[in-house]
RNA sequence: GGAGGGAUACUCAAGCGGCCAACGAGGGCAGACUGUAAAUCUGCUGGUUAACUCCUACGAAGGUUCGAAUCCUUCUCCCUCCA
């Protein structure tokens, strides 16, 4: 039992109330009732990312502790826009949008999680009867200036920046999940905090016992700066193929590669902590990199995969062979076509007037060889190889006629 | 409902009749150096054209002018103060 609280509480920021979580898996544990353990989701990408996934961890860590988890899709809340975290409002979504994405987010979360116990859900069920009525019940369980205390809000008002009305209802429609639900645990980002504490709040008022609430860090994209999310392209998908995942882990800075072991790894901490003295000590962190780069890959694709991953970047780059799935594009031009009409052609620059900044910048080669001018022609009936910068490849066919 | 302030490229932010495809910073991309790291230095960062050129862009629509991001009118949106 000990173990286990270990376990989950491992990588936590907060555990609120902390003793009543305790608690309730020993008595859970006792009378062989499992919890129900609730973490909601946005679908507002069409791909779960590596953010995603330290609640997806957690919630298997309470699988495994023999508890059932609850993957929320908030399908109708996605439809108002969460303005949790951003200093602006969101773009409600579509019906049609957030039906697509919570098909792919379905697809995606058996990666992590064990299907025998988990439960997935949609918020319009409930919340699409609530009505009017059931909405203005609601928001007559909160206050306005207890709304304020949320840090965004309280940001927000204080820089004259607008603060929507309807946003405030995003939490309370968040937390009338947990009533729905009638949730034991529910899961977030530490941004999510104030939402949590409404549901616990709500629960409270509808006669439930409130949820212990857990957030967790949020993970930094591969800036290192910014959250990962898909909207700022600092991201690794899960559905990212294993030589991408590995090559986007080996473009992160030192020192959030700490971060990453520390958020995503599976290792024991002991094991990570010996990685840091092996640095320090001299090892090339480069090495350690690797080492990230081959168990996250290897976790969603295999360990084969992941080692082939490695392989294939050291072939790449420190040894400056061509990666293997160099995109073929064909195109007929009989008279041959300029070289950043040739690229724009293969994809490789978005117009032809970046095809020739590039050139300009030395950035272009053509079968390995460096273009030094613009005014090259490229003619017909050839297959070319082209680059641009170290990573972008792709085969040109000029067909004649 | 009244009074005032504001809207500029991915973001912030200058410009206030021609020298503006628009200063500067951040971000991004590329080059050098490296370990696809950091730091640093350099360049680029609307589209079209082989090029000259042309086209689109400063919240929207009209207008004044040889000429407008800059002046005028109307509209939309945001903020502040008062009610």
């Amino acid at each position: 039992m000990n173990n286990r609280f270990v376990e989950i509480e491992r990588g936590t920021d907060e555990i609120i109330p902390r003793d009543d979580l305790q608690q309730r898996l020993q008595t859970a544990a006792d009378s062989g009732k499992s919890l129900r353990i609730k973490a909601g989701f946005d679908p507002t990408a069409k791909d779960l990312h590596l953010g995603h996934t330290l609640l997806l961890n957690k919630l298997r860590a309470f699988q495994k502790a023999g508890h059932e988890a609850i993957f929320l899709i908030g399908d109708f809340t996605g439809m108002i826009g969460d303005p949790t975290g951003k200093n602006e409002t969101r773009k409600p979504l579509t019906r049609e949008q957030v039906e697509e994405n919570a098909r792919t987010y379905r697809e995606q979360v058996f990666k992590i999680l064990d299907p025998a116990r988990t439960t997935i859900e949609f918020n319009s069920r409930w919340l699409d009867p609530l009505g009017a009525e059931g909405v203005i019940r609601l928001a007559a369980q909160y206050t306005v200036a207890r709304m304020l205390e949320r840090d965004d809000f309280t940001k927000r008002y204080r820089d004259n920046q607008p603060i929507a009305v309807h946003e405030f209802l995003y939490p309370l429609l968040q937390g009338y999940d947990s009533v729905a639900l009638k949730a034991d645990v529910e899961l977030g980002g530490t941004d999510q905090k104030f939402n949590l504490l409404v549901g616990r709040h709500l629960q409270q008022a509808h006669g439930q016992k409130p949820q212990a609430i857990i957030t967790l860090p949020i993970l930094e994209g591969l800036d290192g700066v910014q959250k990962m999310s898909k909207s700022l392209g600092n991201f690794i998908a899960l559905n990212d193929p294993p030589r991408e995942m590995f090559g986007k882990l080996m473009s992160i800075s030192d020192s959030l590669m700490w971060r990453y072991f520390e958020l995503l790894s599976f290792r024991p901490l002991s094991e990570i902590e010996q990685l840091r003295r092996d640095v320090a000590a001299g090892a090339n962190p480069r090495d350690v990199k690797m080492a990230l780069g081959v168990e996250i890959a290897a976790r969603f694709h295999g360990a084969q995969a992941g080692e082939q991953a490695r392989a294939d970047f050291i072939a790449q780059f420190s040894q400056g062979a061509l990666p293997q799935d160099i995109a073929e594009v064909q195109i007929t031009a009989p008279t041959g076509l300029p070289i950043a009409q040739a690229l724009k052609q293969a994809g490789l620059v978005a117009s032809n007037a970046e095809g020739n900044r590039m050139v300009e910048q030395k950035a272009v080669r053509v079968e390995q060889q460096k273009v030094e001018d613009r005014s090259l022609v490229l003619a017909a009936g050839q297959s070319y190889l082209l680059q641009v910068g170290p990573r972008r490849f792709a085969r040109l066919k000029i067909l004649a006629g």
